[in-house]
DNA sequence: CATCTGATG
DNA sequence: CATCAGATG
């Protein structure tokens, strides 16, 4: 698979300057480290693949491609390399930011994955924007929550397989000087939680995305220095704890991993990614009756063309 | 100079399609040519070049660099190679596009060409503009036509040297629709027309910049095509001659060349730089009393970084 | 320091 | 098919 790995890097241009220097994301970078917090790689912490012909899992992917148009345009994304290299069964992708127009001609993105669901935004053209991407035909499917106040921006699609609901989610962003914060903590999150309950009801919960909050100390660089950035107030975290984690969601990565330090995002500003100086805002939370099977909860750092990097999760039926 | 020439070539990335593939602006092209045009070539067709040492003579250069921004930051241009190349005595730039803010760290954009006078949009930010750069310090310098109603949007910079006034000027494009048809041909060339007359009560005149007019079917490629297009329709093309030339403003290139085909404008929609499908644009328009003093009135088409390529005028005084 | 739109050419 | 701005992250 290195040859993959390597058509993969060189495919993504924004990722050129992580070829060939190291893999900065497993140093340990954090400002206020504690002794036993390591940086998670994933060279050395994944247990070993599963195997198709001998096991029953499913391998789901999310990724936040931060525009979709420019990933397959001007970065030469392969999704075929990514599905070659990841064998997922389901990728999840947040923030397309593309329009309604535009789904017909990425409808077929992989071959072999001939499911997918699209939501827009209709208020913001080219902004947020989220899919689901299968290859196996889910039973039903749903956009937003079902609310038409929270659904104009295109922030969820819902599948559903046999053994549980699968929710793709771009939580909404608290904005330069927290404008948007209330909504998010006071609108979005206990609505999202609601429906998530609600359709726990008939079946396991999964939800993934990017959830635009960085729980604890242990899930960011900088803690001290970001108290007031969106998605580290404590207002997100504890709205993160209230609404998802304390109603029986369980964070699969912070499980399997109660001491690694593990980012999915890494701001452009300032080159975060060449140092580590990243966020973790991608999530897997799952309802506790699947908890247990979860078999591996990962992150995928060396892939490029986008600040945020892909996330894994592998059931295990 | 062949190092330089490629030098320049290589800096301009937009321009790297031209480099070894010959000079398609020697091809003629155009869709109904007459049997006496010829393609411009500036290798074979212009004078031998005057010596510093021995002739008194004045060097000026004008470029719609389509994004001074863009031409220094992502097309790596340097205008000390141009400086080098072409040697000019002042630089006239249309379509600088940058805001007054930024006029400063642009200043000094040559060693050598300390006398250096902006002129940006205020009405709309990031839209047309244009600067006069020059090894000699003028005499007087103004900006705009005088007339509040036109001077808004950065579009004439006038110095006033020993022997002529130098007029850099952006000509407003008549738009997608003809939407400013009636602006441009009632109100500016009027207006512009009779403030060179103005001028040239005192002393000769010379207009160079973008007058976003072809003037004859020999100026543009596809004359048939252009007859509704802003540029080339009846209603600019006569202006340009009732306003300029019919009022003893002399057109150096055509004078010098009646029957050469050359463009200054290739519009980047259908590649039309490497087929030859362009626009004569760009000009010098001098007053009658000086006409014979224009010693080479130049294209210089293998200079890219914009849709427009140089223009030189060499007057031997 | 990226993405997107929308205006402009 | 380019430039730019401004919104957004």
């Amino acid at each position: 698979t290195t040859t993959e790995v390597s058509q993969l890097e060189l495919s993504a241009k924004s990722h050129e300057t992580l070829v060939g220097q190291g893999e900065p994301w497993t140093m340990l970078t954090h400002k206020k480290p504690r002794p036993e917090w390591i940086a998670y790689n994933p060279r050395s912490m994944r247990p070993p693949p599963l195997r198709r012909d001998s096991e029953k899992f499913i391998k789901l992917l999310s990724w936040n491609v931060n525009g979709l148009r420019a990933l397959v345009k001007s970065k030469g994304f392969s999704a075929i390399q990514l599905a070659q290299r990841e064998d997922f069964d389901v990728l999840c992708l947040q923030e397309t930011k593309i329009q309604d127009k535009d789904v017909e001609e990425l409808r077929e993105l992989i071959e072999g994955y001939s499911n997918s669901f699209w939501t827009c935004s209709v208020s913001k053209l080219g902004y947020s924007g989220t899919a689901i991407i299968s290859r196996m035909k889910p039973i039903s499917i749903s956009y937003g929550l079902g609310v038409p106040d929270h659904d104009s921006e295109g922030r969820l699609v819902t599948v559903e397989f046999d053994n549980f609901y699968l929710l793709c989610s771009y939580v909404p962003n608290s904005g330069d000087g927290l404008r948007r914060l209330n909504y998010r903590v006071t609108e979005w999150d206990p609505c999202l939680s609601s429906y998530m309950k609600e359709l726990e009801k008939s079946k396991p919960v999964i939800l993934t995305g990017d959830l635009n909050c960085a729980h604890e100390e242990i899930d960011i660089f900088n803690p001290a220095g970001n108290k007031r950035s969106a998605g580290f107030t404590i207002e997100e975290r504890e709205s993160f704890e209230k609404c998802y984690l304390s109603r029986g969601f369980v964070d699969t990565f912070r499980k399997q991993h109660p001491n690694a330090v593990g980012y999915t995002y890494w701001g452009y500003r300032h080159g975060g990614r060449k140092t580590n100086k990243g966020w973790r805002l991608d999530y897997f939370l799952v309802s506790e009756s699947i908890a247990d099977k979860a078999y591996d909860s990962y992150i995928v750092p060396d892939i490029g063309g986008s600040d945020h990097c892909p996330i894994g999760l592998v059931l295990k039926l």
